[in-house]
DNA sequence: CTAGATGTTAAGGT
DNA sequence: CACCTTAACATCTA
């Protein structure tokens, strides 16, 4: 499920499901996802409170309560948010439940579970304590420049550093690359001004064009390589196969002839 | 049975 | 300090 365009998806389904809502209690079925705080304390945080809506930063989300205070939410690998409009049998992946008044709920859902929910006061404070990077949608290309040359390590690596950059994970990453026809490999600091602010671009380009569709790939404009991503892939330019190779422990796939070194 | 999968973080090495 | 690789987390699927 989750990078930027995914986790804005589910922001705004949430917000658009959930708003108004209050809380009537939270059941941790799984206490692992907890970030920072205990059952008692979350349940406790919550009870009673309204929702107001739902922010992003990155890949993290806030769901905002009112009088002050978000709930703090990372999808991992495998996280969803799921809507109820009755009580009945949670999904077996289903890891903490929030029921509300109105006896609908919303259920945190994540197979693999290297999802994360806790509860701050100040979004900013969380950001800062994560160490996160600007979101990538919200940086200016300045920034992003000022930010990405400091690094001497391959291009790909640094995009999805979330400490430079919120937001960018390993799809999109390869998508922005193929895009700016840049090889994942390149040293982010030896990059031209010109190449990295194609890069910026196409970053911005990639995230709002999924954001669009809902991250149906197979509904992306024509010439973007996330619907064919795989092995044994062809270029949609037309240049013959695709390659992979791993970067940063990562699977990476590129163009060897639209991205050259 | 094995390898790999959209993420993050710690640990160890250069 | 900057960078790299590897492992770990937990679980499912090809």
């Amino acid at each position: 499920m989750p990078e930027l365009p995914e986790v804005e998806t589910v922001r705004a389904n949430l917000e658009l499901e959930c708003s108004g809502r209050v809380i009537r209690s939270v059941e941790v079925i799984d206490n692992g996802i907890l970030d920072g705080c205990t059952t008692k304390e979350l349940a406790s945080f919550c009870r009673g409170r309204t929702i107001r809506g739902a922010r992003r930063h990155g890949k993290q989300m806030f769901i905002e309560l009112d009088q002050g205070g978000f709930i703090t939410l990372h999808l991992g690998m495998t996280g969803d948010l799921i809507f109820y409009e009755r009580k009945g049998d949670p999904d077996r992946h289903d890891r903490v439940l929030f029921n509300f008044t109105d006896g609908s709920r919303m259920a945190f859902r994540d197979m693999r579970k290297f999802g994360a929910i806790g509860y701050v006061t100040s979004i900013e404070l969380f950001i800062r304590k994560k160490k996160l990077g600007p979101d990538a949608l919200e940086i200016g290309g300045q920034e992003f420049a000022f930010r990405i040359g400091k690094h001497d390590s391959a291009i790909k690596t640094v995009l999805l550093d979330q400490k430079v950059v919120a937001g960018i994970g390993n799809l999109y990453a390869d998508e922005v690359l193929y895009q700016s026809r840049i090889h994942p490999m390149r040293s982010a600091m030896e990059l031209s001004a010109k190449e990295v602010e194609t890069i910026f671009k196409n970053t911005r380009k990639v995230l709002l064009a999924s954001i669009r569709v809902s991250s149906n790939f197979e509904r992306l404009p024509k010439g973007f390589m996330l619907s064919v991503r795989g092995p044994g892939a062809s270029c949609p330019r037309g240049n013959g196969k695709m390659a992979s190779l791993k970067v940063n422990g990562r699977t990476t796939f590129y163009c060897p002839s639209c991205q050259t070194i």
